[in-house]
DNA sequence: TGTACATCAGTGAACGCGCGTTCACTGATGTAC
DNA sequence: TGTACATCAGTGAACGCGCGTTCACTGATGTAC
């Protein structure tokens, strides 16, 4: 190894360091992070941060991208685990559980992605990639399912325990937005499934960030099996079938 | 008007201009309010506003206690204005649309109650029952259709459009938190129409804070719509009658 | 109605603190010949 | 292999700023007799 690389890969560990430091940070600051509290810790200077980020803001950005992809890869691994590839239900609910274990594990990093936007502060576009992965994941339970010939296009005629809803055009400025959002990430799934990925996108959202923001406190206590049921009642919404075995 | 009773009215004009100034503040600076900065836009030194709050933490309490009952005060109007009581649909998109509508007019005070957790600051009690309005009013509607009999104990019998969702049994667990939800807020309501609302809270939340906090940007543009439609899903999930004149 | 006293709002200075960022510097480590 | 030079990490002092909170004070407004 050359004494180049030695000095890159010492680098590489500092500029490690530093956002682990910060992310405690986080924890008990949330979004007001501060580099001369992160210096310390690190027992430098505070002058000496600047070495490796040009400034607080590229920290936090650093920080967020981060994060994003900590929990694209935690959802992708979930999704990988599940060895059959036919079991859609199984996917599903390995998948947001991941969400909901990320986001429990590190909730200052999911307050930072998915809480109040920091006031000043402009997310750069790589974050919307990242993000973007995991939306990937989810939405290929329901790809999978459909190329497959498992989901039809009317959620529920395909096995699942929901009859079709009934036909009901969808408003034609919102159809609009659904096409769009296929390109990116569902491609080749009809609107209806790609509205039914939409709803269940939010509702899980809403309840992991019900949770770790405090709004749960005093009304849902059993969270694990509260979380279980909604998750299922969304894979019902889409029709996917009950698992081969029980 | 004695000259005492004129003194407590400049008063309690005084505390709501610093109210009203410290909530334009939030709408830049997030939660991260500045005394000093507040007392500096109404003209007077910082140390006078310890006159009317004891600290900058009471005034921050203030700010959310207010918020909460705004929010409230909006969703109870909207609620009321559907003249026919009976039209429960109505009252259901009535009540949302009150949320959604406070939530975008209001962003920064919707983020205090909503977003992430202030590090540090623990809300008092009293913001739980002011909390407990808004949803006492989306409750009402499923109480006011159960008690009528439109509304039956499996959601969709009682002439929803989507038919009654295969009886599941609900975890025990789950079961004695709906159970508790029910003393304060939802007197009489069937365990299973419990959970079709609290399903509800958590989607309509979820979407309004997506919507608040920008993670719809470059997703959904048709935004009313979009909202209208998920409303009318859910209303549809919860077994509510068409309205009589579409 | 008039006066002595009490209450209260607002002032201005100060305390002690933390922050992000810049800059000239030292000394170690790497590179070129 | 040895030396002259360039790169780079980290230091320490400083700039200019903002913050929450306390405290003794002034002067106006209200109250009691």
């Amino acid at each position: 190894m050359t004494a180049a690389s030695i000095r890159a890969r010492v680098r590489a560990e500092m500029t490690a360091e530093i956002k682990a430091v910060a992310r405690r940070h986080l924890e008990t600051d949330g979004a007001n992070l501060s580099l001369r509290a992160v210096a310390r810790d690190m027992g430098m200077v505070s002058s000496a941060v600047y070495r490796y980020f040009a400034s607080r803001d590229d920290l936090l950005t650093a920080l967020i991208l981060d994060a994003y992809n900590g929990l694209a890869d935690a959802v992708e691994a979930a999704d990988a685990a599940v060895k059959d590839r036919g079991q859609l239900r199984a996917r599903w609910l390995a998948a947001t559980r991941a969400v909901r274990h990320w986001a429990l594990a590190t909730p200052a990093e999911y307050a930072l992605l998915f809480g109040s936007p920091v006031p000043g502060y402009a997310a750069p576009p790589d974050t919307i990639a990242a993000n973007a992965r995991t939306a990937a994941v989810l939405a290929r339970v329901l790809v999978d399912g459909y190329t497959s010939g498992v989901l039809s296009a009317q959620p529920g005629e395909g096995g699942g325990r929901w009859p079709a809803r009934p036909a009901k055009p969808l408003a034609p400025t919102v159809r609009t937005d659904l096409v769009r959002a296929r390109e990116g990430i569902a491609a080749g799934l009809p609107e209806e499934l790609i509205l039914t990925g939409l709803t269940s996108w939010i509702q899980l959202f809403g309840l992991v960030s019900f949770e770790v923001f405090g709004q749960l406190n005093n009304v849902i206590d059993a969270r694990d099996a509260f979380f279980d049921e909604q998750m299922e009642m969304l894979a019902d919404l889409a029709g996917l079938p009950e698992r081969a075995s029980v």
